[in-house]
DNA sequence: TATAAATGAATGACAATTCATTCATTTATA
DNA sequence: TATAAATGAATGAATTGTCATTCATTTATA
């Protein structure tokens, strides 16, 4: 076995532990268990617990980043660029459920490491909504009183609020696709000028 | 000093050190230096530190809800509620500025009783939008093909957005008026029937 | 004085991390 | 080619530090 993928092998474990318990409640043991590795394999790949939880927003982000971007890319109208977003987003919560628990969970956390993800590698994926926006104003698509930065905030809590749902509470009430139809129909018609 | 205030000073105390560190890095006698009690004090008035937590949310989310359905029942007019809320909300939000955090950081928090929590007490929080939506709904104001729970959430879920922001980055780059008026604005055009 | 409330040092459980040891694989030597 | 030496990845038991919780003692109150 290649040394990248016991270390990828390590990450898809704490996913799953971190995803199912939070954290602070997963322990280093369970990691090492679920990735079929002896505890202190996992300190030849990660510095310490810590590091397991930064790699894994740094990589994982990463990927969700690159897989939504190619989506979007495929439309040229903002309108519909959006809609791709929130479906696209919507459905990696289903597809990677555990990882967008921890995402969920972790990001909230306080704590000036993680204070720092927020305000830069999760920015980015975030900051894909406020490029469409920005674009969406000066193509006159969009109402140019609102704010982007405001818009982008209120769009991407909206799904996140959704997620959330599905999150706790499996026996999804809406589906996703008229989940992501809905919130953009909502927005469209908030921010799209007459 | 009697039973019920020193009650509230440790819940106070304890409101503000988990949001400082979050509920696993708040040590008891950290609880307690800020209380300025002994840290055996703690367990004259709570189980533990997890019951800590639990009654916390219990009694202020509690306070929250009768302070802004009493801000709301100053309106007759569903859009002005929702407006209402969001302004209420968010200066909520800024006025108290641990709790807020502690809210947003551990109400995200995967364990059973925390979620029974978010689908009980807190609901009730979040369900005051629903019944402006649903009674909007029927007076005609908002549209009746969405969903009112779809709109919840995607209303709740931004302005916690915004919260979020402002808990993490205190330099505030939008005022609480504008934030308020300019997601209420959003929203509004969005689900009012035309 | 008797009872209740408060104290804070001591306890013990729990996990993160370490590190001496093993062993499969690779490289050097004859 | 056969044998020996070196490597370093992997192991998991032992170490260590960290608190939550307890409880014998002290202090306040009625």
């Amino acid at each position: 076995m290649k040394k990248s993928d016991k270390h990828q092998k390590i990450l898809n474990a704490a996913i799953k532990v971190f995803g199912q318990k939070g954290f602070f409640n997963a322990r280093i043991s369970d990691i090492a268990k679920e990735a079929d590795v002896a505890d202190g394999t996992i300190y030849l790949y990660f510095n310490n617990k810590y590091d397991i939880l930064l790699t894994l927003f740094e990589e994982e982000i990463g990927k969700l980043i690159v897989e939504i971007k190619a989506a979007i890319s495929q439309k040229t109208d903002q309108r519909e660029m959006l809609y791709v977003f929130a479906l696209h987003h919507l459905r990696l919560v289903i597809e990677k459920k555990e990882l967008a628990e921890v995402l969920q969970m972790e990001l909230r956390q306080s704590g000036e490491s993680i204070k720092e993800y927020r305000l830069n590698k999760f920015a980015d994926y975030v900051n894909i909504i406020s490029e469409i926006i920005h674009t969406g104003q000066e193509n006159n698509i969009f109402r140019r009183d609102l704010q982007a930065g405001i818009i982008k905030r209120a769009f991407f809590g909206a799904l996140d609020e959704m997620s959330r749902l599905w999150i706790l509470n499996p026996n999804h009430t809406y589906t996703l696709e008229e989940s992501a139809e809905e919130i953009s129909d909502i927005f469209l018609n908030g921010i799209v000028a007459d």
